[in-house]
DNA sequence: AATAAAAGTCAATTTGGTTGACTATATTAT
DNA sequence: ATAATATAGTCAACCAAATTGACTTTTATT
């Protein structure tokens, strides 16, 4: 019953990797569900952060607060799969534009009929109120300690200056 | 400052690894500063569940909820910079005992100062009830989805038969 | 005595990244 | 204008923290 005689939960880190893996199995069995295969977080990530008229690779990497590297393998994963086109950018040359296809949208779609379903998985157990508690608490921790502005990931404009 | 602003963290999961990795990097920095290097999570949680006589590798895996070829790999590991001693078990010759060294112990102790430190760090930010609030939430979710028994960690003869 | 189960090891694979070295292009400083 | 630097992106190698499968040696069950 109680936290503190489980010593293996002792550790924060514990918890939270656990619960991370929790719901990376239900997102990831909702997802198979609707025939979506192999879908990572960072897929989730990069499809969530896409701008309308396309991103960069590199922004996608800032905003996404992964190495250029890691997110060139995401991009080529879901441009194979279909969800993204690669086109030239028309005035930088070394750079790429990534935008969302129809299919991706769809998939975008799906994505958030995913969280919203787990969302509802968890409300039911641990109900609505520690569910929102739990992010906020979550979202606190995380703004902190990641120095990097609270919101406004959607304007474009912030968000190529420094992100 | 609204959290659905932010594309990124909608997800929980998103959320929870990258709460999960500000833990980490906190806990390899305070053990870094103690002389401690390349400690995993997974060597702390086989410290934190060591029997005071000695456990197998199995119960080990059990305990901390991994595979035994996982915790044949941290044992190993730990062995070799001197914290674990792995001895025959004396009935069963299959099996070893892997016991905490003086060495071991010490660590032990400053795995719980870790702790405590990191933990104070995080209720310097988020505040003491918030940080108690998530450990319960998390908790909470822990122990619904993975169908384990609540506590216990401690009894040997319970935790012998089934985890 | 035969069979099944359990403890443990080894090897290969997976996820979700990282760093380093490199090329091609753009920007800036002199 | 040119040299130096910075940026976009790729390729390869590596790491953590696991997993699964195949295997050996014991022990337990039937």
């Amino acid at each position: 019953m109680k936290l503190n005689d489980n010593p293996t939960h002792l550790f924060l880190s514990r918890l939270l990797v656990r619960s991370y893996r929790i719901v990376k199995t239900m997102n990831a069995s909702y997802l198979d569900s609707l025939g979506y295969e192999h879908v990572k977080i960072g897929h989730i990530m990069l499809m969530m952060n896409l701008s309308a008229d396309g991103s960069t690779s590199m922004e996608l990497a800032k905003r996404v607060q992964i190495s250029k590297q890691a997110m060139s393998k995401l991009v080529n994963e879901l441009a194979q799969k279909g969800f993204l086109e690669v086109i030239k950018h028309p005035e930088d040359h070394r750079a790429t534009i990534v935008r969302s296809t129809s299919k991706g949208n769809k998939f975008k779609k799906d994505l958030n009929f995913c969280r919203k379903h787990v969302e509802a998985e968890f409300a039911e157990v641990i109900g609505q109120e520690k569910l929102e508690n739990l992010k906020e608490i979550l979202y606190l921790m995380v703004s902190h300690f990641e120095n990097q502005p609270i919101m406004d990931f959607m304007n474009e404009s912030i968000a190529k200056t420094k992100i």
